[in-house]
DNA sequence: TATTGTTATACTCTATAACTATA
DNA sequence: TATAGTTATAGAGTATAACAATA
């Protein structure tokens, strides 16, 4: 597609401005409104790396861990997660999805996905490959 | 690179997640650790696109005017933009960086692709190409 | 004594409603 | 009368410091 490599600069640049603006496009699409985006974050930690104790989700989304006591509790009452007692470690305290907290953010995902596929199929074909063979590239910097 | 077509669900789900992970680290480089998201933003617009009204930059953020206004106030004591009102119509108010505002956003955005630049070098020659061929793509997308 | 979670308190960013100046 | 900007006030979300329970 691309012969000549470019500047890295402008390089860098243009990849920067394309997935900043797609990623704030992106992040309208939820499930519920009136969720922060503190909140919604913690649900997906928890959809996606399973139960939590309060510290590791402060440590986590590097926020302090009253922040973070503050967050669970808002979910906590909304009825999306739920808190238990560590049986090892009686200081801690282990945050779980509820059923309604993994609807919750499984919608939200879904929407996500949703628009995306939408997007995706006004793509020609060649376009579409060329954004499938990036995608493993992406994720493995965001790592970095 | 990619011969068969994968389902459309797991495409989007997988540039969903790399494109959300990308963007989030890229934000934490930044030139002034103080400045909110919003001030950051705000030089962003002003930089990219030029002067704008309160209103403008009120409706561009998606926030309400004295939710702006008090941003702009933060940035305008902070010496990063300037107010002058509008010659045609005295009811507005043009916003415009100032040198050390533009300094700032440049600065901001030397040190996100900076970070970009090393993460590129670092990939190989096909990877950069892959990169390369999908940033149009990406944004538009965005546009959509 | 150190660690985990929580409470007390304050600061920032956001919003809606009311006010001022101009069109 | 309507519009652009601002001020007044209140509601989230964040932080640091102090406290309680457990290791």
């Amino acid at each position: 597609m691309t012969d000549a490599t470019p500047p890295l600069s402008a390089e860098a640049s243009q990849l920067r401005s394309a997935i900043v603006r797609l990623s704030r496009r992106l992040r309208n699409e939820r499930a519920v409104d009136s969720m922060s985006d503190g909140q919604l974050a913690v649900l997906g930690i928890l959809k996606m790396h399973g139960t939590h104790t309060l510290g590791e989700l402060a440590d986590r989304e590097r926020v302090s861990a009253p922040s973070m006591n503050r967050t669970v509790n808002c979910l906590e009452q909304d009825g999306l997660v739920s808190r238990s007692p560590d049986e090892a470690d009686r200081r801690k305290v282990n945050i779980a999805l509820t059923a309604e907290g993994i609807a919750v953010v499984e919608e939200t995902l879904r929407r996500r996905d949703a628009w995306l596929e939408d997007a995706l199929l006004e793509l020609s074909g060649d376009e579409r490959r060329r954004l499938r063979d990036a995608v493993d590239v992406i994720a493995r910097m965001a790592e970095r």
